[in-house]
This record gives C-alpha cells, structure tokens and sequence, in this order.
RNA sequence: GGGCGAUUAGCUCAGCUGGUUAGAGCGCAUGCUUGACAUGCAUGAGGUCACUGGUUCGAGUCCAGUAUCGCCCACCA
C-alpha cells in the first residue's frame, strides 16, 4: 500500500500483509481459473516460500557452506540506502548524470615539523566530497613525474585532521583531474582494491541510512548530499577548493528504488563463484549445454570469466531466512533444521545461546535452485529422477545473468549435472514505438486484455511468429488482429470441410483415409503440399525457429490449403462427372491434411486447434484429445501432382491477370478453352473444371487444336493467356469489342519481358566461367530456365504474328 | 573502454549452409453480397536490401571499413 513501507511497518506487521497479498492472488488467480474451466491441484503448485523448497535452499546453502563455497566476511557490498539492504552487482544500474566534479587541495605535511604546511599542497579531484571524510590515503600512477618526489610524504585530510600517505598505484589515470586521487576504502570498489593493496585503514563514516556518522566532525549526523554541501562550502571558506566543473559520470542506483547505491563495509554471506562459474563455462564449452541464439555465448562466456563473488544476504524479510546461528562468541554454524543447530559447532555452547542471522537469502538464490527444488530434492524423489535435468529453458535474455547463469552453477554443484542441455533465450517484447515496457512510462500491455478481445490463441501466434532467437520485436495490436483473422480462417475452414461431407459418408462415421485410386491430381496435390509442411515444420522446430514454423503453417494454411486446395476440392465435389468414391476421397484427403496442418499448429494455437481437432473425425486408437495426439510422421511429397497443380496456378493467375487487365466485368463468364503441353496434358486436362471455375469460364463446346489455337482470339476478340505449358484462350462476352487491341499489348509486354530474362540467362549461359565453376545442379536448372523461357517468348512471338 | 545487435516496400518484420525475376502482414489503389470466411476474395502499385571497398562465375546473404540507432559488460575518481 501506498506510504506503507518495510521500516514503518515493522516485521510482524509487514510480514503479514506480505501474507495478505499473496492470498489475494492466489483468489485472483482461482478466480480466472474458474472463468476458463479446468482444475488445480494446489497441492503442486507451492510459492517458493513454502516448506519444502525452505529445506531445499536450507540444505543447498549447508552444503555449499561445507565445501568452503559459501563464506562469510566483512566486505564492501552495493548498499541500497533506501531499501537499506545489500544488492548483488547485477541489481545496481549504472545511470548516466552530470554531477560536479571538485578539486580540493590537501596540505602536504612539513617532515620537520610534522604539521601541515600552507603552501605546500597536493590537489585531488572528486565528485564525492563527503567521502573525504574517510580518506586514508591519496594516491599517484608510479610513472607520473608530477608526483614522484611526494610518494611517500603525508597529506593532511581536512576536518578529520588525518595524516594520511600519498601512495603510487597503477590504478590512477595520470590525464584525468589532476592525477591525484583520494583514496575511501570503505566507500568506494576501487579505492577498496587499492585501500587493500597498501593496507589501508578503512573507517566506515556513512550508516545504514546514508547519513555520515563516527566521524567526531559537526557533519555527523548529516545526511550524504547536505554533507556534501556543507564540506564543499566550508572547504572554499578555507581556500582549500581549487575548483569546480561540471562532470558527466554513471552512477550506480538501485534497480529496486533508484536510489543511488552505497558501497559499504559489511559482514555478509558470500558464495565462491570461480569453481561455480568454472563448471558452468565448462558445461557450455563442452557442448552439454547450448546457449542459443549462439552469439550469446559470447556473452555468457565474458560474464562467467569476470564473476565476482555472490553476496547473498539481504537486509529484508521476506524470504528465506539463512540458516546459519552465532554465539556470544561469534562462531557462525549453518544448519538444514529449520530449529537450527543443537550446539555451536565450534565451541559447542548449546542451543538457547545461538541467535539465527536475521538476513535473508536474495532472490536469485531460491530461484536458482528451481530446476531441483521444484521436484523435491534433496529427497531422492521420483519427480527428481524422471524430470531432471530438463531439457530446454525457454527465458528472455535479459535475465540470463540472474536466473539461468544461477540455476546452472547451482544446479551443476549440487546435483552434478546441467539443469537442462539448451537454453533458449528470447528477445523482449517492446512497445510500438520500440520502448521498453515498463510500470513507470505505463506502456505495459495486460495480457488478458488482449486476450478479451482477440483470443489467447490470436496472442501467442502473434508473439511466436514475430520470434526470432534473440531479437526484441515491437508488438502492437495490429499483429494480433491478424493472427486472430488466420484463426478466423482456420475455423472457417474447418466448417467448410466438414459441412462438405459427402452424402455418402454417414454421419459420425470413423476416420478413413483417402483412397488413393480414387485421389484427383489437386486432392494429390493437397495431401503433397502438407507432406511438405511437415517437413519444413520439422526442420524449424529442430533449430529452435518458432517464428518460421508459424510462418510456415500461415502460408501452407491459408495460401495453399484454403486459397487451392478447398477451392479446387468444392469443384471436384460439385462434378457430377465424379464417382462417388472418388468424391469420398477428395472429402478424407480434406480431412487428413487438415488433421495434420491442426496438429502442426497445436503448439502455437493451442485452443482453436483442440477444439476444432475434435470435431474431425476420430480412428478407434486416436486419444481423443490432440494435446496428447501423436505428431505427424514424415510423408512423402508427389511431384507430379505438384507440378500439375502448379501448372494449373500458374495459369488460372494468368487467365485472372489477363483479365484484370482488360477490365472484364468481373461477373462476366467467358468462353474458355485451353491447350495444354502434352507432357502435361492429360492431367490438366482432369483439371479444366476446376480451371474454368477458378478463372470465371465457362466451357466451350468444341476443345481447340494447337493449329486453330493461334487466330482465335483475335477472331474472336479474346484474351490469349500463355503460361508455363499451358495455353488458354478465353472469350469476350458478346457484344464487348475492342479487347484485341488489349490483348496484343498484353503480349507485348509479356514477350518483352520474357526477352529480357532470356537475355539475361543467356549471358549468363554464355559465361564460361560460370559453365565451368558453378555446380552442375546449378548450371542445369538455369538450361532449363532457358528452354523454358525461349519456348514462351517463342510461343508469344507466334501468336504476336497471326 | 570492451563486446554484441539492428539498418530490406510508407509502417512492422522474414529471408536457412551465397544461386534464376528479394517475400509476408498492415497500410494504399481498383474491383467483388463468388453458398466456409468482408476477421473475406481477386488484381495491382510500391524496394539501388544504410554506405564504401573486397572475395566470387554469381553477394541482401561472406570479409574489411564507415555511418546511424540500440543493448550488454566495465574500477576513470
């Protein structure tokens, strides 16, 4: 709640409203359960909080504590002032600001007389100033001449009254500010390498709150920046500022507060990452897990090879408490009993006199652990040995650091193994406009929203199809609309084909397959077309390409199987020409490829599809429920039906083209006839039906010869229409001239352009070079594009000349 | 400072190991109450694949460099 906070709450009181909101989401979420149907076994589903991962993080912490991984020490920690608790490196945000940069003169000490000298002074520069309260030392780069003759004089620190050494270290950048530097172990990460280096005094000057403190000045008490203020104010009262600019810097804020981070002295649990890190690279180096997109590995490897080690402890409540209890003494011994040990381990004093750290583990600890905890380890459970290690982590990559780098170098330390052989990591989901989503600019968009409106299914299919590995994509409600018009469609679809059954099939009947004695070239075709979906789904899903597979089913779907294959089957269905077995086969060859193209689908729209599946007809063996039906197997394609109802494509677009060309009402059905290659012949020949209907014709009664092919159009004042092996010839409505005239241009144009490609492939041809270096394969389909070409133009020229 | 990504149609994006004329959705234009679907159908316009050079018979794709945008990591006070 609003100005509610951990520090006003206190422990009992927010631990408990912590509770609170926990059960209400546990209602919302039961509730939505109860809108969508379906069921629950909370008995599963356990917040990390609960006892059976508490043993697991107790237990995983005893024993990293027993192999010497887990240590505890004073040590500089990023501070949160205003969460007051530690963060990990990783959840302390560089922010870029300009600040001021100062420049304060310290007065070097006269050996003589071992007071300061007036004159004699040393400037440094800071954008601290505050922090010069815990000076103990300055320090020079070891080769800058400026300085040398100081190394080893005292410097005196100014309100504090210190004597401090100049020392030389190579840390110093001799170009930046002076070249001297101000040297506050226990606030600042470098000065604490250097401040250990040269065994510096590291007195801590700013409490828990940010506020200077322990300092025996009047600033004591101050909060940082009105210290700062002060001490910069009464440094150039003392003549001792030597000036001030303005400095762009990146501060460190907290990812939780954004306040700016502290770094601090403390006494916190650490876990000894290199022998982690070092098993997880090996992990990934040696191929036993995958990161993908691969480039990312470069990164993983960067990061695991300059790991610091991980602090731990939290200054919160909420959380898994850690399980390690002090004496009087200060001997720390880490239990997996939840009441904590019977004695110290070290001195053996009993129980009563232990206290339990009052810290909590971060977050990420508990979470790293997910991949085990979750199925009951340390317990040898059943759970354990079927589900683990897993298989794939699917995760965004921004969280490859906090969660998946933790669950590895867990995972392989406590149970041996990689929790799972790859991981996927997925771009993140941006606005419109490419901004980040985020709670504070309000762009973030509510799932259930979306799915109010356009469905689950339309959500995930627009969210999978814009994938690729590693890439943000920006989304907008537009992707959804179309993804909920393509489910649209399949439902359409599905009405269509099973409203299509025919007379002959009772209703309710069990699933057959086709006949194939009785398949049509274009039934032939449809079931070819999702033989090779099958394949190329295969193929994506094995590299891990959700997006192509999506993309593939959208194409295969709509383009082919709608747009084709329902069309040519309703003609074939309507043919009073067909059998009634063969109208049986062109229904189940409907059915089968849709069985199979719902299937395909299931994992990216996994409602439309359960739903529609059963409503297909079932064999005696099938389960009744696609989520757990067998994925299609590999099938083999038919070429030949392929290249037929290629053909028969190709034509039908050309006879449309022509068409719209000559701005023929599109109403009007014209006189048809077409020629037809004779290596294609007889199978276009099974298809004129389907053409003439496809092309807005009608039959003419007598079929033309190749002889009388060329002048009829012109007689006539039709279109002529070549392409690929077919030729067509459709008429003009009675009483409609002048198309004749359109017709020529048309196909002058057209030899125009074929000519150009002709040329373009005969030079090609003509290059030695490519004849003698490219693969045959190569080589032979541009000769047959060649033919192909010269054989149009040349028919096109024909027809140009009568 | 180091590393990485992006740059392709007006917009958002695909384009796998280089291979004939570079694709999709949205948007746009024209026309359609086609007995599954107007959340649809048909047709069309629209691209010097950021730039420069190189490798190659052949480059959106490979290499080098440049520019712009973005991300990650990093101890410049």
């Amino acid at each position: 709640k609003e100005g509610e906070s951990r520090a006003s709450l206190g422990r009992e009181r927010y631990l408990e409203r912590m509770r609170a909101f926990i059960e209400a989401t546990r209602t919302v979420i039961l509730d939505q359960q109860r809108r969508v149907g379906g069921s629950c076994d909370w008995g599963r589903l356990r917040f990390t909080m609960d006892e059976v991962s508490a043993r697991a993080v107790r237990v995983a912490f005893l024993r990293l504590h027993e192999k010497g991984l887990a240590y505890r020490t004073e040590a500089l920690v990023n501070w949160c002032p205003g969460c007051r608790t530690s963060v990990s490196d990783l959840e302390v945000l560089p922010t870029p600001e300009t600040g001021t940069l100062w420049s304060v003169r310290y007065h070097l000490i006269d050996e003589a007389t071992g007071r300061p000298d007036p004159d004699a002074t040393l400037t440094v520069a800071t954008t601290r100033p505050e922090t010069i309260l815990g000076d103990t030392a300055v320090a020079v780069h070891p080769d800058d001449p400026r300085y040398a003759a100081l190394v080893g004089r005292r410097v005196r620190i100014p309100f504090v009254e210190r004597d401090v050494p100049v020392i030389a270290d190579a840390v110093v950048d001799p170009a930046f500010g002076t070249g001297a530097v101000k040297i506050t172990p226990a606030h600042d990460h470098d000065d604490n390498e250097t401040g250990k280096r040269h065994g510096l005094a590291m007195p801590t000057i700013l409490d828990d709150e940010a506020r200077v403190t322990g300092t025996g000045t009047p600033y004591d008490g101050l909060d940082r920046y009105e210290a700062r203020q002060r001490i910069v104010a009464d440094l150039a009262a003392q003549g001792d500022l030597a000036g001030e600019r303005a400095h762009e810097m990146v501060i460190g804020r907290c990812q939780r507060s954004n306040d700016v981070v502290e770094p601090r002295l403390k006494t916190q649990w650490f876990v000894r990452t290199a022998p982690l890190a070092a098993a997880a690279l090996e992990a990934t180096r040696s191929g036993r897990t995958t990161i993908l997109p691969a480039r990312l590995e470069k990164t993983w490897e960067h990061w695991m090879t300059n790991i610091r080690d991980w602090n731990v402890s939290r200054q919160l409540w909420w959380g898994h408490r850690i399980p390690a209890w002090y004496c009087p003494d200060g001997h720390a011994t880490v239990s997996a009993e939840p009441e904590g040990p019977a004695a110290c381990a070290t001195c053996g004093r009993p129980a009563a006199e232990l206290v339990q750290d009052p810290d909590i583990f971060d977050t990420w600890f508990s979470s790293g652990l997910w991949p085990f905890s979750t199925l009951g380890w340390p317990e040898p459970t059943d759970d354990l040995a079927r589900y683990y290690p897993g298989s794939v982590m699917e995760t965004g990559y921004d969280i490859l650091f906090f969660w998946v780098a933790r669950m590895m170098m867990l995972g392989i330390e406590l149970t041996g193994e990689a929790p799972f052989h790859t991981v996927y990591l997925s771009g993140l989901i941006r606005d419109p406009y490419g901004q980040k989503l985020s709670k504070t600019k309000g762009n973030t968009v509510d799932p259930l929203d979306t799915i109010e409106v356009l469905g689950a299914d339309a959500l995930r299919f627009a969210l999978v199809y814009g994938a690729t590995p590693g890439n943000d994509q920006r989304f907008g409600q537009a992707k959804v609309e179309n993804a909920r018009n393509f489910a649209n469609k399949l439902w359409n679809a599905t009405r269509f084909v099973l409203g299509a059954r025919p007379s002959t099939v009772p209703d309710g009947s069990g699933r057959r397959l086709p006949d194939p004695a009785h398949l049509g070239p274009a039934d032939r075709w449809v079931l070819s077309r999702a033989a090779a979906t099958i394949a190329a789904v295969d193929h994506a899903m094995a590299d891990y390409n959700f997006g192509e597979v999506s993309r593939l089913l959208y194409e295969a779907i709509w383009s082919e199987y709608c747009d084709w294959g329902l069309e040519l089957a309703k003609v074939r269905l309507a043919d009073p020409d067909r059998t009634d077995a063969e109208r049986e086969a062109t229904w189940w060859a409907l059915v089968d490829a849709l069985d199979v193209y719902l299937r395909l689908l299931h994992p990216v729209m996994p409602f439309i599809t359960e739903r529609l599946w059963q409503g297909l007809p079932h064999t005696d063996d099938d389960p009744g429920l696609l989520i757990v039906a067998r994925w299609p197997g590999a099938r083999a394609r038919d070429e030949a039906a392929e290249a037929e109802v290629g053909a028969l494509v190709e034509l039908v677009r050309a006879i449309r083209n022509a068409r719209a060309d000559a701005k023929v009402e599109p109403a009007a059905w014209l006189p048809l006839d077409v020629y037809v290659e004779p290596s294609l012949g007889h199978a276009l020949e099974g298809l004129r039906p389907a053409i003439e209907r496809l092309a807005r014709a009608r039959p003419l009664r007598r079929h033309l010869t190749p002889e009388d092919l060329h002048g009829t159009a012109s007689a006539t004042g039709g279109l002529t229409v070549i392409a690929g092996p077919a030729e067509a010839i459709i008429g003009q409505p009675a009483g409609e001239a002048g198309a004749a005239g359109a017709d020529r241009a048309r196909l002058e144009k057209e030899l125009a352009d074929t000519e150009r490609l002709l040329a373009a492939a005969r030079a090609r041809l003509a290059n030695d070079a490519f004849t003698s270096k490219a693969p045959p394969a190569i080589v032979e389909g541009a000769r047959a594009s060649e033919a192909e070409l010269a054989d149009q133009a040349e028919r096109l020229r024909d027809r140009l000349a009568r």
